[in-house]
DNA sequence: ATGATATATTCGCTTTGGCGAATGTGAGCG
DNA sequence: CGCTCACATTCGCCAAAGCGAATATATCAT
């Protein structure tokens, strides 16, 4: 584990969450389990954009991966420290409340829910609390 | 003002928060007006270095100057969107636990209060709630 | 006006970070 | 095995940003 509670890390939160792919990202990702292809259809950027920017997240520790066969989940890596936390969560309320941001996961449950989904998305496993939706 | 509740603005405010000189800043700052001196003082950095900071904390809408005679006080801006506000209060209460930035606070009180006070200090408003205690 | 003081800005340099394009890697499938 | 798919990483380039050093500006004192 990092320097936890430092004022490094703070500062590396931070670095992590100025810049507005990254933020939209977050914003995607949510409560949920996202698969990479997702963010890609949804924010229309190319896919080493997105993997880099999902990269960095990881390497601040704010979020975290998993494998599922050919793909790759990404989740919110909640902070252990507390303060940490509670900035965090005042973070994703303000994503929430933002219009970009809504019309942003609005994209998502439309990809996510097509009838014709595109080719990439075929088989894709998707995010739990929209496929519940469903 | 600038467009206010924007994920613009808050890329830009977490570019502003994404720098360690700028948190020992506002850190030190705390709910106070301090003088550009005893930055310089305090942190031990040099002058110019500060006043970049301080001017691009200044752009960035989260802290706001006032002139008094050759000395620029500078205080925290509170932020006019809501949640602005919140994750803005949550940042000060992190840093105020913070083990180095508490250690800046206290050099801050040794540097105002010192009975022999540097040179460049001489006749340096100090920070009310400080020049209070003594 | 001259000079001194406090702060701001500019300059040149180096580092960081974002991007598209290309390439690498790991898993599933024939 | 070789092929494809999903994703990660690397490379070369450009813009942003941080730094020290130097310089500019503003205010006050003489």
């Amino acid at each position: 584990m990092g320097k936890t509670g430092k004022a490094f890390d703070m500062e590396r939160l931070f670095k992590a969450l100025a810049d507005r792919t990254r933020l939209r990202l977050l914003n995607l990702i949510g409560g949920d389990e996202v698969c990479v292809c997702f963010f890609v259809e949804t924010l229309g950027e190319s896919q080493p954009k997105i993997s880099r920017h999902l990269a960095y997240l990881r390497r601040a520790g704010v979020v975290a991966a998993r494998r599922e066969g050919k793909w790759m989940h990404y989740r919110i890596a909640e902070p252990s420290d507390a303060h940490a936390a509670r900035l965090f969560g005042e973070v994703r309320a303000w994503l929430a409340e933002d219009r970009e941001m809504q019309r942003d996961r609005e994209r998502l449950v439309k990809v996510c829910c097509a009838p014709q989904p595109p080719v990439q998305l075929q088989g894709a496993p998707r995010p739990a609390s929209i496929a519940a939706r469903v």
